[in-house]
DNA sequence: ATGGTCGAATGTCGA
């Protein structure tokens, strides 16, 4: 089974490209992210005639993640336990930032957009390190309860866990994505038994998934590494294979992330 | 030249 997670940055701007990266890389399951899209909003029918199924979730024009599966998708789940909708600051916004399915031979694929936490003193980034304890306390509890579970946690972590995550370390002086807190509690979430699959088969540095549209990040090769697929004990052991199609990043209409690709053999 | 780009509820914000 061939599992991938891409940032898609609207999927209604981005649907041709999704159908063709789905059928040139032959892909069973996909996570996305920012699909910034309610599920009404969207026109399915080519991926259902692609054979796909689609579970949306996304309540307004920010974030929205999705599950797309040519393997079955059933037992779906929307947002993580004990965690609030953002935002209790009284904007109003609400945000869609986690789903989740059964997808294939029983693996759970979690879909996840982690809040971006905008700048160090913002509430945004409370809230992001509130979000990512209760990702780690269901990963925890999830393995609690079943050792052996085919689980993986998908996305977009908005983290760079390493100083070789990004192209440049003076550059986020100051800035979210590489502090101190944000790191513990990605490693927390590594520590709760699930290990990013990818890394070990592509080590960095210069290793990213995202570039941004700005500045010529991309053709300057300056990238960050935030998009991780991480999988439980049963998962690291099924992994054959991975891989980043930064591909995918080029051209016209591309997203600022590319998407990772990993293969399991259960 | 200290910007440069996208997408969306576009007299403008969030990433």
């Amino acid at each position: 089974m061939r599992i991938a997670t891409w940032n898609i940055n609207s999927l209604r701007a981005r649907m041709e490209r999704v159908l063709a990266f789905l059928d040139r890389h032959d892909i069973d399951v996909l996570a996305l992210q920012e699909t910034k899209a309610k599920p009404s909003q969207l026109d399915l029918t080519a991926l259902t005639e692609a054979g796909y199924e689609v579970y949306a979730h996304g309540l307004n024009q920010w974030n929205g993640v999705a599950v797309i599966s040519r393997v079955g998708l059933s037992d779906v789940r929307e947002e993580l336990p004990d965690v609030p909708l953002w935002p209790q600051d009284g904007t109003g916004v609400v945000e869609a930032r986690a789903v989740s399915a059964i997808v294939g031979d029983g693996l759970r694929i979690w879909s996840l957009y982690v809040p971006n936490g905008r700048e160090i003193d913002h509430p945004h980034m409370a809230y992001k390190l509130r979000w990512l304890d209760a990702l780690r306390a269901e990963g925890a509890r999830t393995l609690a309860e079943e050792p052996d579970t085919r689980t993986v946690l998908v996305g977009d972590f908005n983290v760079a866990p390493y100083d070789e995550d990004v192209w440049d370390m003076a550059a986020f002086d100051g800035k979210t994505h590489v502090t101190a807190p944000e790191r513990a509690a990605f490693h927390a979430v590594v520590d709760a038994g699930f290990a990013d699959v990818v890394r070990p088969d592509h080590p960095g540095p210069g290793t990213y998934t995202y570039w941004d549209y700005q500045q010529l990040r991309f053709p300057k090769r300056e990238g960050m590494r935030i998009d991780f697929v991480l999988g439980s004990p049963a998962v690291q052991k099924a992994v054959t294979g991975s891989f980043i199609d930064r591909e995918e990043r080029k051209g016209k209409g591309a997203s600022d992330h590319a998407p990772v690709v990993v293969d399991l053999e259960f």
